[in-house]
DNA sequence: CCATAACTGTGATAATGGTCACAACAGTTA
DNA sequence: TAACTGTTGTGACCATTATCACAGTTATGG
């Protein structure tokens, strides 16, 4: 019960967290967010899934979920890391085609959702969050523009360089100068967002760890002088 | 002075072809074409370049040209290509990052073009627009996952499939069944879309036309059964 | 129409990195 | 604690494909 008061507390101090939303007067925003579902996903489980049909948008209030598409052969390629404050699901409410990815809560997470007519009305009668969206795909372009150039151009120790940054970037904290991450990606999650394998994965870490760029502790991992990792890797 | 009237003729009817202005009337189309310049760039002519300020936003009325961005050492990636009724510039606009990219013209090329207050005035004025533009950004946001999926996962003969089909859908023409791409793009341009090289493109097409999936005639290029094909390379 | 530049074809070679196999280690449940 | 499951480390092998080198072919401009 006292989860429950607290998770109606903050959801309203979340969605000020959202870009789209950020204009939004407090009034507003409240009538947004009344019309706002709550969900819980645990650790694993498939939030949404290729090829079905969208009709819900998702905002995060916590926990990390990936983006993912899966090959016929069931290799699985990961678009995205994203965590608290980022949203998803609409691309197709916006384009009316088919799910493009698969959605997979990676830590427990909780979301809350809105329908599409809920969604659309919301473009039609608040322009500004029309084109805030509007900025927040254009910075998703160039993110994807960023990961073809490195998946084209970079050999694997570059690629999985540029990997960590995103994941830092997403889920890192930062302290003078390095970046620590908790509960780092399995291997195989990591060699999937970087377009290696599982093993060269393993022989990278270890071998930045010798250069000294980063340190592993279990699942934590620090990166030293995230400026100049970045600097070197992208 | 023919060029000129012609010209001048084509331009809203060429604009009608714009899915961004599909929705407008004839004459809030005519408003908006009033603001545009028009720009004609030769073969080989660079449009836009990586890391300056973007304050234009360009449509193609005619032509090709290629979205790249290039590597420290030079390398030269692909993103996209782009024909008549295509549009670009938006990004720069709508988040107010620099250019993430760099517009070479691959043929001679006529374009128009929107200030940035224009643009953004129009966004203001006609939600319509605004929410055609959200489409059409998450339609390219698709393709970027597609194209990030088949860097990923495939072979080189995959890759040079799935680059086919892009150019074939962007640039190609249907004939019962079979697709015609004139003036094909160079090998070397093959090859920094697909993420491969000069080399491997010229073996693989070889190979693709003995396994009769497609001829080559010169700069002409038919692939038979694109349905076929697209089905076995994507 | 020749000269030159740009593009394409193809063999040989080498290296990056994928795959397999299995051991080590960690975390969980009975 | 034992058994089990999931994750990571590491060696060995080998396939794919990048790179180099150069010949052949096509376009282009004076």
């Amino acid at each position: 019960m006292l989860n429950l008061v607290v998770s109606a507390m903050s959801k309203d101090a979340h969605l000020r967290n959202v870009p789209i939303f950020s204009d939004l007067s407090d009034s507003d925003l409240k009538k947004i967010s009344d019309k706002m579902v709550s969900r819980f996903y645990e650790k694993g489980k498939m939030i949404l899934l290729e090829e079905s049909e969208g009709e819900t948008f998702f905002i995060i209030l916590s926990g990390v979920v990936k983006v993912t598409r899966l090959s016929d052969d069931g290799r699985e390629v990961i678009l995205a890391i994203l965590g608290e404050s980022d949203f998803f699901g609409e691309m197709s409410l916006l384009d009316g085609e088919g799910r493009s990815a698969n959605i997979v809560a990676t830590e427990n997470s909780e979301v809350v959702t809105l329908s599409r007519r809920d969604f659309l009305d919301c473009l039609e009668k608040y322009p500004k969050i029309a084109i805030a969206l509007l900025e927040e795909l254009a910075v998703r372009l160039r993110k994807s523009d960023q990961h073809i150039e490195s998946l084209s151009l970079s050999d694997s120790e570059q690629r999985i360089g540029v990997t960590l940054i995103r994941l830092a970037e997403e889920l890192g904290t930062i302290k003078h100068g390095d970046v620590l991450l908790k509960a780092l990606p399995y291997q195989q999650d990591i060699a999937n967002m970087a377009g290696t394998s599982r093993e060269t994965v393993s022989r990278t870490l270890k071998l930045l760890e010798t250069k000294d760029f980063l340190k592993r502790d279990g699942r934590n991992l620090i990166i030293y002088n995230f400026d100049l990792f970045r600097q070197t890797f992208s």
